[in-house]
DNA sequence: TCTATATGACTGTTGGGTAAGTTACCACAG
DNA sequence: CTGTGGTAACTTACCCAACAGTCATATAGA
């Protein structure tokens, strides 16, 4: 039988691999993960399904790698502005200029650390905890900084305001994905400026 | 052949809508419509699944019959909060307080409005946009009031803080749902220490 | 007997995952 | 400079489980 495409493109796998995880870490950060499917990334792709199961062993797989991809970057990002001598609010608003700058040209790739469609179970649950584990850790530490400014060392408050600060970064991730034109200092500027909203002189 | 279960419960039809509305609105709110399924709920109930269809039509009717229950309440507690004269901040901490008192026995239901896996075309599309847009609007009315009060008008300024607003909200009913023993009046008064915290006068 | 309440058993589709084979290319023996 | 065998890249066609949705039928009570 004629398959007139097979094995006949001679594209080398980490190439390969590359292209797929670009166009697998934009359908899993816009659609979460249930609503991603394979197949669907395999025609983005221009490839057949069987090649990502060759190359990532399953669905699960496939978001692992997205996962270790981009959570790399921006831990590592997280973690260079926590070593330096900000604190509080302060911290903050530098922590999301870095999150703005590193993904400007991908914002979905935040929402992979906290997507609840993701398995619960199993080792990409694993995974998820791991990456969200190390940026909330991070959260936490400058949260309960700026708690302890403020006279506050109650566990249970610092967890919900961890919550609510990563909540915010969240809705400002999605703000972004809903007004591409934004640049990353556009958004820098915005939050100064809703900030400022918040804290100038005002009755 | 014998089917010895069939007809014989009686329920009315009414008490068995709330039934399953109840268990629905709880698998719906905490999974995403998505991951929820029609035979799970059914099995909760202790009913089968073409009784669902007989009285709800379809999954997305199901759905739809949720958040006409739920949007009806929230909305309206969040429009009586609003007619009244609180503004800025004030307002913010009214309308969470009474979403807490609210939401008591089901935080849930909050995320019904907010679930990105419901369909995003289609009759439940228009449903949800209706009552995310009714929240929406006076989420964004406040927040406009707000920001108006710090001299900024920017109509994205105003759209990207309303979106924080409602991260914000969503994260707490989120961090609620994992802390099921704190109560309403509990939730109530850790906000207020954690608006102490940012806005207290500490360096 | 008529109607509301209820069900077991089915269908069709979607989507994750797989088996088996095809094509191109490269190394190397003759 | 040719065959020949191994391997990497790739595909078609399929399997199977989960799940939305349906049909025909059964029970109980007015």
């Amino acid at each position: 039988m004629v398959r007139p495409n097979a094995g006949t493109k001679g594209v080398p796998r980490l190439d390969r691999e590359v292209q797929i995880l670009d166009i697998a870490s934009q359908q899993f950060g816009t659609l979460g993960f249930a609503a991603t499917s394979v197949a669907a990334i395999a025609e983005k792709a221009g490839i057949s399904k069987p090649l990502i199961y060759n190359y990532f062993g399953s669905k699960e797989g496939l978001y692992e790698a997205c996962l270790d991809r981009g959570g790399a970057i921006v831990a590592e990002e997280i973690e260079r502005i926590a070593r330096g001598d900000a604190v509080g609010i302060e911290r903050g608003m530098q922590t999301l200029g870095g999150m703005f700058t590193l993904l400007e040209p991908q914002p979905y790739l935040w929402r992979l650390f906290f997507d609840t469609t993701a398995p619960s179970t199993g080792p990409i649950a694993d995974s998820v905890a791991l990456y969200a584990d190390r940026i909330g850790k991070l959260a936490e530490e400058g949260v309960a900084e700026l708690m302890t400014l403020a006279g506050n060392t109650d566990e249970l408050d610092i967890s919900a305001m961890t919550s609510v600060w990563l909540g915010i970064v969240d809705s400002l991730m999605d703000w972004w994905l809903d007004h591409p034109d934004e640049t990353a200092e556009q958004m820098i500027q915005r939050c100064m400026r809703l900030l400022d909203a918040l804290f100038g002189d005002h009755a």
